[in-house]
DNA sequence: CATGAATGAGATTTCATTCAT
DNA sequence: GATGAATGAAATCTCATTCAT
C-alpha cells in the first residue's frame, strides 16, 4: 500500500512540481521564483526538480504551457451548434469567459506571466498566440459574422477587431491582479455592463418609439 | 562656464539616469535589470547611480513615479469646455487616449512594470491608481453622464464601469508589447471600429426605420 | 557508512567554520575579514559559510560566542576546595590564569576581538562581561576575602578592585599581541614577578628585624 | 581679515585633519572609518584630504604617529629631580598617568588603535614601542631601583618587570572604553587601591609588633 | 588650493545547479 | 529515484581615490 502510493506519487509528481512551479511564477515572476520554494510546496526536495526539467527555463516553459490550454476550439463546437440568436450566443459567450478567464487564479497568472515575461520567452508568447488568442479572435468573429448573416447585428468595423469586443475582460483580469485591493471589482456587473455595452452601444436607440404596423 | 557644464551636469544626471532606468526595467522587468546595465545606458558608472539612489528599489520607484503622471486630470478641463454633443467628445477623448497610451513606449513600460512587479510594490500600485486610473474613469464617467444628461446616451449599466469603456486601449496596449511581432495591430482602425462600437453596439439600429413626424 | 561521513560531515561543518572565523577575524578583525578567507581556510566554498550563517555579523557573533567560555565559574569549586593558606591559592589562581590566557592563541583573539569591535558589538562585550569579567572578579575578591578572614591578608582598598590583582595577565596578553616581535615577553618570570608583587609589594617588610623570642 | 583667517586655516588644516582623523579611527577603527565622515568631522571636503594624504593607510598612521608623544621621557627629568623618598616617587608617578592615560579619550583611542590594527600597521606598533613603552618602562626601572639604593624597596623579581606594576593602569584604560557602560569604574578609587597594593602587597606586614628601642 | 561628482575594484550575499550519498 | 549539502557565478552595494572645474 505505501508502495502503490509511492509510485503513484512518482508518476504525479512532474505534475505536482508544475502546479508547484506555476503558482509561485504567477505569485512573484520567473526573477524572484526560488527552486526551492517551488519544491518546498510541491513537498519534493530541490534535486528532485532537476530530474524532471533540466533548467529552470525549461521548468518555468513547462508549467506555462501546461496551463495554456487551447479552450476556445472546444467552445467552438458549442458555439456552431448553438440554436439561438447571435446575441443570445454572444451573451453566453462573454459569460463563459467571465467564469473562465478573471476568476481562475491559474488563467490569471498565466496572463500576468506573459505580459511580464513575455519578452524573455518570445516562443512561449508565440504559442500562446496561437493556441488561445487566435482561437478566441476566431471563435468571436465567427459569432459576429453570424448576426451580420442573420441581419441582427451591423456590418461593423469591429468584425476585423474581435478582441475588441472582448476587451473588458482582459481588464477585469489584470484589475482583479492589481487593483483589487484598492478598488475590489464586482465582475457580475461587469459582465452585465459589457454585454449591454457591446450589443447596444451608447447612444440611444429608438426601437421603443417604433410605430406599431 | 566650466562651472556651468558641471553644474547642468550634475543636475540633469538624476533625470538621465532615471530614464535609462525605466527603459530597462520596461524591458526586463525589476530582478532582471542590472545596475550596470542602467548605468551603461545612462552613460555612466556604476557606482554614479548610487550617488542619486540609494538602493535599486530606490531606483526603480523613482523611475516609474516619475513616469506617472496625472495626465487625465489635465485633459479634464478641456473635457468641460468642449462645446459639441457627448458622442463628438467621447470620439476626441478615445482619440487621444490611444494617442497616448499604446504608443508611447515609456508609458506601454509603465504598464508591463505595474502588471508584472505590483506585487511587489504595492504603493507603487496604489499611486498610479490614484494619479492615474481614478482620474480616467472620474473623466469618463463625467463624459457619459453629460451624454445622459443631454439625452444622447442611454441611461446604461456601464456607467458605473467607465473602464469597460476604455478597456480596447489598455488590450491594444498590452498587445503592442506582447504580440506585435507575431500579430501586428493597426492603432488607427481599431481606434475607429472601437468607438463605432462603445458609441452604436452590435446590434442594428432601427434608425432609419423611424416614422416621420 | 557513507551516510555516516556525509552526516559526521554535515555536523562538523559549523565548528569548523567557526575555528577557521575566529582566526580570521583575530588576526585582521571584523571588517577586514574576507568571508572567502574565512572560507578558504576551513576548506569550503563561500557559499557553505552561509548556509550555516546568514550574515558576516551573525557569523562574528558566533565564533566569538562560542569561545567565550566561563572559565572562571568551573575554577570555582576548585578554589573552595583547596585546604591551603590563601597566599598559596592565590599564587595557584594566577599562575593558572596565565596557563590559560596569554599562552592561548584563541583566547588572546577573543581580547583583541572585543577591545577593536566592541563598540560594534556591545551584546558581545556585555555577554563576555558576564560569563568571564564578572566570574573572574568574584573569584579573586573570594580569595582575597578568605585571606583577610584567616588573618594572612591586610584589609585592604585593592579587596574592591580584584581586577588589579589580575591586571598584569591582561598586559602580557596584549604584549604577547603587540610586542612580542620587538621585545619578547617571558611569562614564567612575569608570572613569578607578578605573585610576588601582588603578595608582598615593593616596601621593604622588617621581619627579618624582628626579635627573636 | 578674511584672508587672514583663510590663511591660518590653510595651515592649520594638516592638524584638524589629523585631529579629526584620530576620532574617527579611535571611534571605529581602520577599515571602518569613512574618509569621508573624517573630512566632514574636518570641516573640509573628501578630496581636501588627499591634498594632504597620499592614502588612507598614511592618514592612518599620521594620525596615530601625530599622538604618540614620548610623555615618560619629559617625566624622566622631574624624576631625577624629586627629593622624596622613592616610594612617594611612585605614588606621584602612578597618580600622574592615570591622569593622562585613562582620562584622555585621544590616548584611550591610541591605545585600542594600537590593539586593533597593530597587525597591519607594525612600524607603527614598534614606534610606540620606542617612544612610549620603552620611556615608560625606563622610567619606572629607575624609580624602583632607586627605592631599592635606598633600602626602601625589596630587591624583587618585579625590577625586571617594570610594567607589571603599571598593569592596572592599562586595565583601566581598556575597561573605560569597553566596560564603563555595563560595569563603571571609580579611577580615583582603583588608583588609592593600586598604590596600596604595589607597595604594600596583600599580606600583613608585622610593623606593629616591632620591638621599641 | 579646494571641491565633490564620478569612478570601479572589491566585498557581501543569493541561488541555480551539481553530485555524493 | 530522491535527497539536500555544497558550489561558485553573478548581482548589489560601498568607498578609497581621481580629476575636471
Amino acid at each position: 500500500m505505501t508502495e502503490e502510493k509511492r509510485t503513484r506519487r512518482k508518476e504525479a509528481r512532474p505534475a505536482e512540481i508544475i502546479a508547484a512551479a506555476l503558482e509561485v511564477f504567477a505569485d512573484v515572476g520567473f526573477a524572484q521564483a526560488k527552486i526551492s520554494d517551488i519544491a518546498k510546496r510541491a513537498g519534493v526536495a530541490k534535486g528532485t526538480v532537476y530530474l524532471y526539467f533540466q533548467t529552470k527555463e525549461e521548468l518555468f516553459e513547462a508549467a506555462v504551457r501546461h496551463y495554456i490550454k487551447p479552450v476556445f476550439s472546444e467552445m467552438s463546437q458549442r458555439v456552431q451548434a448553438f440554436p439561438g440568436p447571435a446575441s443570445e450566443l454572444l451573451r453566453l459567450l462573454i459569460q463563459q469567459i467571465y467564469q473562465h478567464l478573471p476568476r481562475s487564479p491559474e488563467r490569471r497568472g498565466i496572463m500576468r506571466i506573459l505580459i511580464a515575461e513575455g519578452g524573455r520567452f518570445p516562443q512561449m508568447t508565440e504559442f500562446y498566440y496561437r493556441e488561445v488568442i487566435a482561437g478566441a479572435q476566431q471563435l468571436m468573429r465567427g459569432v459576429i459574422q453570424r448576426g451580420i448573416d442573420s441581419g441582427e447585428f451591423r456590418e461593423l468595423p469591429a468584425s476585423n477587431f474581435p478582441m475588441a469586443v472582448m476587451a473588458p475582460i482582459m481588464l477585469a483580469t489584470i484589475w482583479k491582479m492589481s487593483f483589487e485591493q484598492v478598488a475590489p471589482l464586482d465582475l457580475e456587473q461587469l459582465c452585465a455592463a459589457h454585454i449591454d455595452l457591446v450589443l447596444n452601444g451608447l447612444v440611444i436607440r429608438p426601437e421603443l418609439e417604433q410605430p406599431a404596423p
